[in-house]
DNA sequence: GTAGAATGCGTGCATACACACATAATCTGA
DNA sequence: TCAGATTATGTGTGTATGCACGCATTCTAC
C-alpha cells in the first residue's frame, strides 16, 4: 500500500516494460532472419490504408516512427522491391508510398513471428482484463498527444 | 466493444503512448538545457544505491539502459564531474561509480524539469487508479522478464 | 498573374547506439 | 601452483537516428 506513494511509478513501468519486451521480441526476430520491427510497422500501415498506399507524412504519423526514418526506411523497402514510391497525382510535392504484392507477402510471413512474440514476451503475463484496461488507460494518453500535433499545423 | 478483438491492442498503446510521451518530455528537457534522459537515469540509480555507489553492470541491470551506453554514459558524467569511477576493492575487475556533490546538486535541479514532464505528458491524463494498475499489471512483465536475465547466468 | 509564405520530402552531417572483440582480474580444479 | 574458463569492463567499428537545411511544389494575398 505504501508504494503507490511513488506518482512516477507507472511512467516507470511503462519505460521498462517496454524496453524489456521490445529487446526480446526484437533479438526473436533477428534470429529468424525476419524484417526488423521497423519495417514491419511500415509494410503494416500500408497494408491497412484504403488503397494500400500513403503519404509519406500520413504514413509517419500513423507509425511510431518519426518523419525522417520513415524516408530512410520506405528508400530501403523500395530497393529490396516491397514497396513502390510515385508521384502523388493531386499534390506534386508529395510521395505516395505502395505496398507491393511481395510487400504482402512478406508481412503475410512475418506477423506471425511478430505476433508470437508479442504473445511469449508481453501478453502472456497479462490477463485479458488487465490488457483492455493498459489499451484503454494508454489510449487516452496517446489522443492527447495526436490532439496536440494536429492543433500545432 | 468489438475492438477488444485485437489482442495486441496493449502492446501497440504501450508502443506509442510510450514514443509520443518520452518525445515530448526529452524536448522539453532539451529547451530547458538540461542533461538528456539517460544521464538522468544513471544519476537518479547512483542517488538511490546504498552508498550512493554502484558497479557498472549492477547500474545497467537497475537502467533501462544496455551495458555498453552504461560505459559510454558514465565516463561522460565522469569527465563533466558529475560522478567518480573507482577501482572496486574487493574485485579488480569491477568499477564502481559514484555520485559526486555535484552530481547531487545537477540531479535535484533537473529532477524537478523531469518530474513535470511526465506529469504534463503522462500522468495528466490518467487517474490515479488506472496509474496504479498500469503499474501492478506491467511490473510482472517486467519481473518476468528479469528473472529469465537471471537465469540465464 | 505573381511574389512570398507554407508545405512535403529527401539528405548531409553529427551524434548515439549496439555488437563483437580485447584486456584485465578472478575463479576452479587438479 | 597454475592453466584454462569465467566475469567485469572498456573500446573500435559499422549502423542507425534525428536535426537542420535545401529543393520542388502549392497556396495565398494582392
Amino acid at each position: 500500500m505504501a508504494d503507490d506513494d511513488d506518482p512516477f511509478g507507472a511512467w516507470r513501468a511503462v519505460l521498462l516494460a517496454h524496453s524489456r519486451a521490445l529487446r526480446a521480441i526484437e533479438q526473436d526476430l533477428a534470429s529468424a532472419d525476419a524484417i526488423p520491427l521497423g519495417c514491419y510497422d511500415v509494410l503494416l500501415e500500408l497494408n491497412a490504408a484504403p488503397g494500400r498506399r500513403l503519404r509519406m507524412q500520413d504514413l509517419a504519423a500513423r507509425a511510431v516512427l518519426s518523419r525522417t526514418r520513415i524516408s530512410r526506411i520506405v528508400a530501403e523497402l523500395e530497393r529490396a522491391g516491397y514497396v513502390e514510391r510515385d508521384p502523388d497525382p493531386h499534390d506534386g510535392r508529395a510521395t505516395l508510398a505502395t505496398i507491393t504484392a511481395t510487400g504482402r507477402a512478406v508481412l503475410r510471413r512475418t506477423a506471425p513471428l511478430y505476433l508470437a512474440g508479442v504473445e511469449q514476451h508481453f501478453n502472456r503475463y497479462l490477463t485479458r482484463a488487465q490488457r483492455r484496461s493498459i489499451e484503454t488507460s494508454l489510449q487516452r494518453v496517446i489522443d492527447a498527444h495526436q490532439a496536440e500535433l494536429d492543433l500545432r499545423r
